[in-house]
RNA sequence: GCCCCUGUGGCGGAAUUGGUAGACGCGCCUGACUCAAAAUCAGGUGGUGGUAACAUCGUGCUGGUUCGAGUCCGGCCAGGGGCACCA
């Protein structure tokens, strides 16, 4: 019996060091059996761990657990997305290198990782911001770039006036940057890209294969994705008015059906023909310089008037080249999706009405709703962009849209204009290149050098790593490595003169495009990949983390595997075969009656009746209760690992966070739902303790036979066992803890019935044993230290976490009779108890036979009487 | 504005995918043990009526399909998320 309460604080110690030393968790690459990846996405290492990690990665390590002990070799690994922006605000602050602020926090977070007794191979352990990763990161660049994937443009770019850095595209989250949250600027400068707009459509398309992506991150993807299927239709210019004579202008539309609604055609600000016009027409330019100013924060933007400016320039129309229409500069034009250059047609589109209203347009409507009179339709303030039927169109009255499309399609397909044809199908993608220049310190080197005889020139593959220099200051803002005394002073590898490195270091979001990959092999020195080892392990079987990075690190991973299948360092494209996005750890915020906010652990909790009321636990003073948030450390409501594994334990934290809610929804975090996992801790080592002493007395051999108390022993086992194996598949890791909460119940009555120790027979002892080995097994994924405990209890000299899953007896799941609910009407009457076999005919007169179903049919005779087989019985009248 | 998701007891949530609504946990109530508390154990716990058996209503609202709807379909309402001058 075990008559001590289990103590989580000697014991967790205690199996974590025996796992570490025996290195159970470490994976071999020629290990045999079948392979399973699973990944929790690398955190940040920002200082500690908190009860959001422990969520996370406690579902990854029942996963990885569960899958070790059903036979497969596991690859679960661990490292740290080590480079990025908080190191260097920290040297700021602090005064220390980020470099050591890094490796501390790492120290400390590896400490609180293996505090929670996690199934990690730390012998794969890698850090980003180490120059044994990032050398290969800087190689892959040279690859890439050697095969058309990376490229250094001039173009408008996200500056974070906080930061001090240029931002990507998903990086920008309502017009603000992701960390610093400062209101973004647009400016002009020169970066380098990752083509990832190359690889569009195949992004697009093979999101179809993803079929084990929750749909919310592919709905996601495909909307950042955007394609748009339309027409490039080429106007000719009256070059008469234009500034050099120019003669054609191309405009992407995805509405060829309203042509005949054309009132205007539209050209950004930044398009090259408004730059050659302003160059001769001050008061453009001065409208350009307007639009720009205007535009550099993105909050204007979206409030923006539409405004315009007439440039003289007069464009044929496609249909009728006798119909001509003027050429506006306007704001609300984008230079970098299509072609910068618009058909007006304000009747059906929002933005060119609010347009020509201002500048006295006319208003055509060429698309009539069905059923209304294109005589009476008339555009109000409102365009309309439904479906309908063409009017005022020519040719195309009558027709549907979609047919209207395809005919003006057909038409300027074939018309020809000096020889090429007038219009072409086009797919446009709103996705853009991932511009991943920083103006930082902390970050992987981009391994470039500029030299003013040879342009642009790679660093030597057999010069890598280009390192960071390590004496940096960060007394000022702006990039360190640009300020560096002699850093980025070197002779050209080429000519040997005097050259300059590029200072810019590459978007921390590279550092986590492909680290998975480098998990398969991470001792190899000669390149990034070991391609035997990559392309035994990848795709990740399940990845597991949050959905903030549905468009970020999911897309670019997706990106970057592409490049690295493309530039021969993997044989796949998709890298994440299964993905799972959990909810977050949220909690109650406590502010004092001045507005102050306390953090958890200084509130005592009080449940008096259905109200709670919260003290301030040093002086009893009252505190309000506020709303359920995201734990951050404003609301000052995060919970600490340190905090919880210290008291109840590891194990407990684990379980609760498990439990309850399903693991893709937010969970809350109370105190309340921690000391229901420590008692239930406590519970299961009582009751294993009082199984071990049954478990004592049974026989070696499995007896012949089992009496009616073995048998519903063994039957509530191998329930459980059949539930939780599935639930563990599907990842319902709530209802893997519910249906070892029943397990535990059924037990603890089956106990609860023995009246005496004679009543223990060798069959009952049999069943107990077992009953118990497989509710070890069962909870270990989840409470591993405890599970230890147990089952050394138990007698097993072994480890649990090295013990197979048990092997589920269907036929203890197959009951012989069977009660069914009766339905009269289809509102539930009783209850009939037949023969698993029953034959309809004799279900049926049981059920008629039934006093109650006599009753609730008042004398009538049923119509009819529906059976479905193992599952209900309606009569019907 | 467009796209997507969610809505079930006091609370978190189950419901074999169209078949007994409320598993399991938390909280609460009653009792046992205790000088007392903690811990533990036993019982109860959707609403209404009834001592009870039982009856009746009940899955945001509203209509429909069906022998049967939390689950499917139509229309609303509420909450959450994503995108947003993308032509």
């Amino acid at each position: 019996m075990n008559n001590e309460r289990y103590n989580a604080r000697e014991a967790e110690p205690r199996w974590q060091k025996i796992w570490d030393e025996r290195g159970i968790f470490a994976t071999r690459n020629d290990d045999p059996r079948p392979k399973y990846y699973v990944l929790e996405m690398f955190p940040y290492p920002s200082g500690k761990l908190h009860v959001g990690h422990v969520r996370n990665y406690a579902m990854g390590d029942v996963v990885a657990r569960a899958r070790r002990a059903m036979g497969y070799a596991v690859l679960h690994p661990m490292g740290w997305d080590a480079f990025g922006m908080p190191a260097e605000n920290a040297a700021m602050e602090r005064k220390v290198h980020p470099r050591g602020w890094t490796y501390d926090n790492i120290a400390t977070m590896r400490q609180q990782l293996k505090l929670m007794g996690l199934s990690l191979d730390w012998s794969r352990e890698i850090a980003t911001c180490d120059p044994d990763y990032y050398q290969h990161q800087q190689r892959m660049f040279l690859d890439f770039l050697k095969a058309g994937l990376v490229e250094r443009k001039q173009s408008k770019v996200n500056w974070d006036p906080v930061d001090h850095t240029v931002l990507a595209n998903e990086q920008v989250i309502e017009g603000r940057g992701w960390r610093s949250g400062a209101l973004v600027e647009q400016r002009e400068l020169t970066q380098w890209f990752f083509k990832i707009t190359a690889f569009a459509q195949d992004l697009l398309d093979s999101i179809d294969t993803l079929d084990r992506w929750p749909d919310k991150v592919r709905v996601m993807q495909r909307n950042w994705i955007g394609r748009s299927e339309g027409l490039l239709l080429r106007f000719m210019l009256d070059a008469k008015t234009t500034p050099n004579g120019e003669s054609e202008l191309d405009v992407f539309t995805t509405r060829p059906d309203t042509l005949f609604g054309a009132s205007f055609v539209g050209i950004s600000p930044d398009h090259p023909l408004a730059t050659a016009l302003a160059a001769k027409n001050p008061a453009l330019a001065d409208f350009i310089v307007q639009c720009k100013r205007q535009g550099t924060a993105q909050e204007l933007i979206e409030t923006a008037e539409k405004l315009g400016f007439d440039t003289g320039i007069r464009a044929a129309h496609p249909l009728d080249p006798t119909w001509m229409l003027p050429v506006y500069v306007a704001n609300f034009i984008l230079m970098d999706y299509g072609t910068g250059a618009i058909f007006g047609c304000p009747a059906h589109d929002q933005r060119d009405l609010d347009f020509v209203r201002k500048y006295g347009l006319p208003v055509t409507p060429v698309v009539c709703p069905e059923g209304q009179d294109p005589k009476t339709f008339v555009i109000g303030d409102t365009a309309y962009d439904g479906d309908g039927r063409l009017i005022n169109s020519r040719f195309l009255d009558g027709m549907t849209v979609d047919e209207a499309k395809g005919e003006v399609t057909r038409r300027l397909e074939s018309a020809s204009q000096g020889n090429r044809p007038v219009a072409q199908r086009q797919v446009n993608f709103r996705l853009r290149d991932w511009g991943i220049s920083r103006q930082r310190y902390w970050g992987c080197p981009i391994p470039i050098i500029y030299c003013a005889d040879c342009g642009v020139v790679p660093v030597p593959v057999a010069d890598l790593p280009v390192r960071l220099p390590e004496d940096v200051s960060f007394d000022k803002p702006g990039n360190p490595l640009d300020r560096h005394p002699t850093w980025k002073h070197v002779a050209c590898p080429q000519c040997g003169k005097a050259a300059r490195r590029e200072t810019d270091t590459m978007d921390t979001f590279v550092d986590s495009s492909w680290y998975f990959a480098r998990f398969t092999d991470p001792w190899i020195k000669t390149a990034p990949t070991d391609r035997t080892a990559v392309d035994h392990w990848l795709p990740v079987d399940q990845y597991i983390g949050g959905v903030e990075h549905a468009v970020l690190h999911l897309l670019y991973s997706r990106f970057f595997t592409r490049a690295m299948q493309a530039t021969g360092h993997v044989g796949l494209k998709e890298p994440f075969a299964g993905l799972f996005t959990q909810g977050m750890v949220v909690h109650e915020t406590y502010r004092k009656p001045d507005g102050v906010y306390v953090e958890p652990f200084e509130v005592r909790l009080e449940n008096a009746g259905d109200t709670r009321r919260a003290l301030l636990a040093s002086t009893g003073e009252a505190i309000e209760i506020g709303p359920i948030e995201k734990m951050s450390k404003s609301k000052r409501n995060t919970v600490g690992l340190d905090e919880i594994a210290g008291t109840a334990g590891a194990d407990a934290a684990r379980w609760f966070m498990l439990s309850d809610s399903p693991p893709e929804r937010d969970v809350i975090w109370t105190e309340d739902g921690m000391q229901g996992a420590s008692r239930f801790v406590q519970r299961l080592w009582r009751l294993t303790g009082e199984m071990a002493e049954m478990a004592a007395k049974a026989p070696d051999r499995r007896p012949e036979t089992f009496g009616a108390p073995a048998t519903a022993v063994r039957k509530a086992a191998h329930a459980a066992l059949a539930h939780v194996t599935e639930d563990i598949e599907r990842l319902r890791f709530n209802r893997c803890v519910a249906h070892i909460y029943e397990l535990a119940n059924a037990l603890g009555a089956a106990i609860g019935d023995i009246v005496s120790p004679a009543a223990i027979t060798p069959d009952l002892a049999w069943a107990m044993r077992e009953a118990a080995n497989i509710l070890v097994v069962l909870f270990h994924p989840m409470m591993p230290h405890l599970a230890e405990e147990c089952w050394a209890a138990l007698g097993h000299q072994s480890l649990v976490a090295l013990a197979p899953w048990p092997t589920l007896e269907p036929d203890l799941l197959i009951e012989s009779t069977i009660t069914l609910p009766v339905q009269v009407n289809g509102k539930k009457r009783a209850d009939v108890t037949v023969a698993r076999d029953a034959a309809k005919g004799d279900i049926e007169a049981a059920v008629l036979a039934l006093e109650a179903v006599a009753k609730a049919l008042e004398g009538k005779t049923p119509k009819k009487v529906i059976i479905v087989p193992q599952r209900i019985v309606n009569v019907v009248v």
